[in-house]
DNA sequence: ACGATTTCTATACCGGGTACACATTTTGCG
DNA sequence: CGCAAAATGTGTACCCGGTATAGAAATCGT
């Protein structure tokens, strides 16, 4: 991530940061729900309108790196392996995710609390649940391009529904399993196992077609 | 459904039959977000805070029957065939509703005025995501019941989860398919082939279980 | 150094939703 | 019947997220 030479967005930057960091403050502390623009904006010390400026949302705040999944998704399919299949591609990636303790799948007590941040607020579930349509959409896509097909072919928003489902599934287990355990290779193993057994299925689903 | 013989009871109903009716017009006049619900009560000849009294969200005078939904997932896995696998089950329910002309899936030009209407509304295509969520932990409950598992078993969860993908992508790919040819029959067909073929992977990722 | 562009900010507004208080209606019961 | 209790309808006032707009201040290119 290059330093912009630019004072300007170095300056807007800089806002942002400080406005993101005094939410994630606020958060934490008080839960999502409990805490009002305004008093990020105070906290921040810059305006009211200053936050809406950088932030459409207020779950934009909480819910900052959501491209980067997107990018992740769409560069294992495009650099995949011609041997392997679309659905095998992107359970390989889950699994090297998972190993390379990605953000999101640390499991630690850190980040699990995010997590439980956002699992106590409705608002923020309901976010999440519109992002993985949005990431639905782009798994969509890319395993449309990756066969050659139409950018809505039905396959392919079966198949990318499927895998959003195991995906979500697993991820949410392993999170509770964490939570209850305290255990993060066991959390770990569990997410993986789940995300194999979705899989397989998806790959079942998907026989006959480009994608499995 | 019988008719209450409580007058206090039978009144409450007539109002929120009002306000339900006149919302529902509004709403296809001009659209979910383009009305208010100061209209809706205007409309309907009641105090705005009755209508909050009757409808807790906005959103809840659109989708009014979802808990019809609920129930004839449940019923159909409690009452099984027990030769029958519960993805089995559920498989063969979505032909019969198919077959049945239920609503949502009658593929008429009114009945998918409605769900143009939904479409359209990002409120409202955020609470059938949520209602769709609901609907999961309804069948996740259900299949967990049946094979005598934890009410949270993960295997139970995930099936869940893939049969509500499935249904969720053969419904909307139905929906396009009759938006754009105007057939009824051709949506139709799209749809259970779609439902078959995620079934099939549902089955497929189940194996080994009792909801295989 | 100056005009154009961008960022920040205040003010005013909209709309969904809640809290609360109060009147009215209905019901159950002595 | 008559009356207390419970439930329903409704007005008022408020909170909060989000938008529109217009102006002030900082930054940039030349």
């Amino acid at each position: 991530m290059p330093m912009p030479t630019d004072r300007r967005t170095r300056k807007r930057l800089a806002t942002r940061r400080t406005i993101s960091f005094a939410a994630d403050r606020l958060f934490r502390e008080r839960g999502f729900d409990n805490v009002t623009v305004d008093e990020i904006a105070a906290a921040a010390d810059v305006g009211r309108m200053t936050v809406f400026n950088h932030f459409a949302r207020k779950e934009d705040m909480f819910f900052d790196r959501d491209e980067e999944g997107r990018d992740i998704l769409r560069n294992a399919l495009r650099q995949r392996d011609p041997a392997v299949s679309p659905v095998e591609t992107l359970r390989r990636l889950a699994h090297r995710l998972v190993a390379e303790r990605v953000p999101f799948l640390r499991f630690t007590d850190a980040s699990q609390d995010f997590i439980q941040t956002a699992e106590d607020s409705e608002t923020l579930k309901a976010r999440a649940r519109a992002i993985r349509d949005e990431l639905a959409a782009v798994v969509t896509a890319a395993l449309a391009e990756d066969a050659g097909r139409e950018a809505d072919d039905p396959d392919a928003r079966l198949a990318a529904g499927l895998l959003l489902a195991t995906w979500t599934v697993a991820f949410l287990e392993a999170h509770r399993i964490f939570r209850q355990a305290r255990d993060g290779e066991k959390a770990k193993a569990a997410l993986l196992a789940l995300v194999d057994k979705g899989s397989h299925g998806v790959a079942a689903a998907m026989a006959g077609t480009p994608y499995a």
